[in-house]
DNA sequence: CGCAATAGTTCAGCCATACAACAAACAGCC
DNA sequence: GGCTGTTTGTTGTATGGCTGAACTATTGCG
């Protein structure tokens, strides 16, 4: 790291630092009109009849509502909840009678099918584009299967950004706004440059993928997968801090806090993949040894439990259930040295939810245990703390649907621009 | 971590996520004035004169300097510059003449002796009082050496209360008004609460510390030692991110990402001193083996020296010099170990620039080999950044300073508070 | 059917900023 | 030494966005 004399480059995508900036009248506007679709898009439900046992699902807010849970004036939030409306952000659905007296309110939800995000991605079996809506609707999701281990990026990259040239035509010709997407990568890239350094099982190194994407009037930008599969666990109900962390050839780990994505400098963390979990155990692909990847990484997972490493999941799964010694024993020794390497990332990084996603997610139960029983004896909080282990919630190609919702929470976050 | 109902409980000490509240006209001026002063305290210089080179040190800025770094007009810097002038926030020089055309400006400097932060410090083996002023300069420093292992907290922390209400009665006495104080403690300290769960260096549990001092008109809160210390370092000249490995008895960590504290969920991070080395290692006092603390903490390293528990870490340091055998081959092993346990830290948070602080501050020359060439086998990002490994620069009881800085900080943004 | 209650809208007042004009203090220049 | 040009800091007036209170709209209840 040269000492570059650089005043605080502001990094492209990111949440500008807002109080960098000067503040006029307008910057008011733009602050409550985030504060009011902030409160539309995940009600706080501060505001409403009942304070007692929240239910699980808050109903959709009025413009009342929202006054009360901001503390704005209803005639302030009237003006930008309209704002809104008109924007295609928000709509409003039939007023529906309460059973108390009074005019009945109008519920404001987000809208559907206005303006969307895209999540984009190349792994190493397929290409992926996927569309969401602001109400969480899939609106647009086209898979192609492949092998794209040692491929040509820019041809593959071409390819893909002809899918989604394709998705964004037909959306707009419907009417929809795409707002941008993100590109999922298997690799290291740098959140600052938008590079991909290193992916090593496309066999890709050292180039611009946005470029290569061809997408002109898109603004697109990278991110790991891993990432971004994690993002995708803030669509259910998990707390707003936890550790995400995905099993696949690589062990990759993406660290949510408050709701939002923990970089570091340049979003070259969360690889717990070569933690030391033994120096003296098997070397690993990175040059050193005994890292978590030759214990918990898919492919060895899988040698271990004795079946072919093109193996799919159900297959260990069926292995495991149909009561496989070697498979078993495979699993243990899995669980021990993720358990391992979970503890030093949640003594290293303070948060006590960890989600376990990838392959990781059915084998859950299987790994349970001893993840738990070394979490126990290594996390130094563990006496003061609920540690929760949990599998992750998100579908198949998880990263497709983070990337896309990653692109709405910017919408969301700074809604002037739509309006 | 049960899930509770709590909608976003907010945290004591930490600044208030700004964006969640109404924003009234009052609030424009709050955001103006806090960005006023962040151009006095931190000058980006980016209104002088002079864009080439910029030089080492800035120089104070004048009302039009700020006005041209903020994007304010000059109108609205100089009322809001007048009333953090009034508030005793900000000093104004005496005009200097510069070389050019034009009316001389007012260089406007952080004001000496108004407002000041305490911190203080119950530690292995002193307590301490060190107060602050804007300008950073020291106004106060008590420190009462003694042993404190195994005391009675009632007792040490009411002593230590006692220090500190003398030095807040004789600097307000000189009509310095005291923004509050940070007490730091070598122990595991809830943020949220801030009680502290256990110190094991001072054989405490479970207590509120912050009302055992008996300092009732002074805001107090609570951390750990080590995070206070990092962030100590940002008198001098950092990188805005950085991580800080403070090597005592036990070995903890300060994650420092853009100038501020990371602190995970509830301040318990950075425990690096339990991360695995070697799980075939020696037993460690928290019931694993093979962390890192059996590796490089201070007695350890003294023990493996052949220098009694209590030595110095001058001792240590003149063993090496005198070419101990031993003392090197304790170093070595340190060293490695260290570099171990700190490229899984730079992996999980990726962050680049690690500052030994501590007892290891003077022993980098003689542990830097090892860890670098640790560093370089493990980081995966290796080849892509600097990791940059440096000796910590705050003195002595460097928690003190952190401390203190930090209740200063939040007085910078806030100032509206104290105008 | 009238009253209380709740939702949403309209309009005057206020506050902090922008903009523009002005006063203050200097260097340089003939 | 006085004039000009330049930069700093301070006065006004205008404007945008929010508040607060009054107003309309729509329901339940007796």
């Amino acid at each position: 790291m040269s000492a570059e004399a650089t005043t605080t480059q502001r990094e492209p995508g990111r949440a500008a630092p807002d109080g960098a900036r000067a503040s006029r009248q307008h910057t008011l506007r733009e602050r409550n009109l985030r504060l009011v679709a902030r409160e539309v898009f995940s009600p706080s439900g501060a505001g409403t009849t009942a304070p007692e046992a929240a239910p699980a699902v808050t109903p959709p807010p009025s413009r009342a509502d929202v006054a009360a849970a901001t503390g704005l004036t209803r005639a302030t939030v009237s003006t930008l909840v309209d704002r809104l409306v008109r924007g295609g952000l928000v709509a409003e659905l039939p007023p529906v009678a309460a059973q108390r007296a009074g005019r009945p309110a109008v519920p404001l939800v987000p809208a559907a099918r206005t303006v969307v995000g895209l999540g984009i991605e190349v792994n190493v079996d397929y290409l992926g584009v996927r569309a969401l809506d602001l109400a969480g609707e899939r609106v647009a999701d086209v898979v192609e299967q492949g092998t794209f281990h040692d491929s040509d990026p820019a041809v593959v990259l071409a390819r893909l950004g002809e899918h989604a040239a394709r998705v964004v035509a037909r959306l707009e010709a419907e009417g929809m706004r795409v707002a941008g997407a993100r590109l999922a990568l298997p690799g290291l890239v740098d959140t600052r440059t938008g590079e991909l350094e290193v992916a090593p099982n496309l066999g890709w190194s050292a180039l611009d993928p946005v470029a290569l994407l061809g997408l002109d009037d898109l603004p697109v930008e990278v991110a790991n997968e891993a990432k971004l599969a994690a993002l995708a666990e803030l669509a259910g109900d998990v707390p707003p801090s936890f550790l995400y962390v995905s099993g696949d050839v690589g062990v990759g780990a993406g660290i949510v806090v408050e709701r939002q994505l923990f970089l570091g400098e340049r979003g070259w963390n969360g690889e717990i993949g070569h933690v030391v979990v033994d120096p003296a155990g098997p070397r690993c692909s990175c040059g050193a040894a005994g890292c978590l990847e030759q214990y918990a990484g898919k492919e060895v997972l899988l040698r271990a439990a004795g079946l072919p490493a093109d193996a799919s999941p159900g297959d260990l799964l069926a292995a495991l259930e149909g009561g496989d010694g070697a498979a078993r024993e495979a699993l243990h020794r899995a669980g021990r040295a993720l358990g391992s390497a979970l503890a030093d990332l949640v003594n290293l990084v303070g948060v006590s939810t960890v989600v376990l996603g990838g392959v990781y997610t059915e084998l859950v139960p299987w790994l349970r245990g001893d993840v738990v029983d070394v979490l126990g004896e290594r996390v130094l909080a563990a006496p003061f703390v609920d540690l929760d282990l949990r599998a992750a919630r998100a579908g198949e190609r998880a990263a497709l649907d983070g990337g896309a919702r990653e692109v709405l929470r910017e919408v969301v976050a700074d809604p002037a621009v739509w309006v």
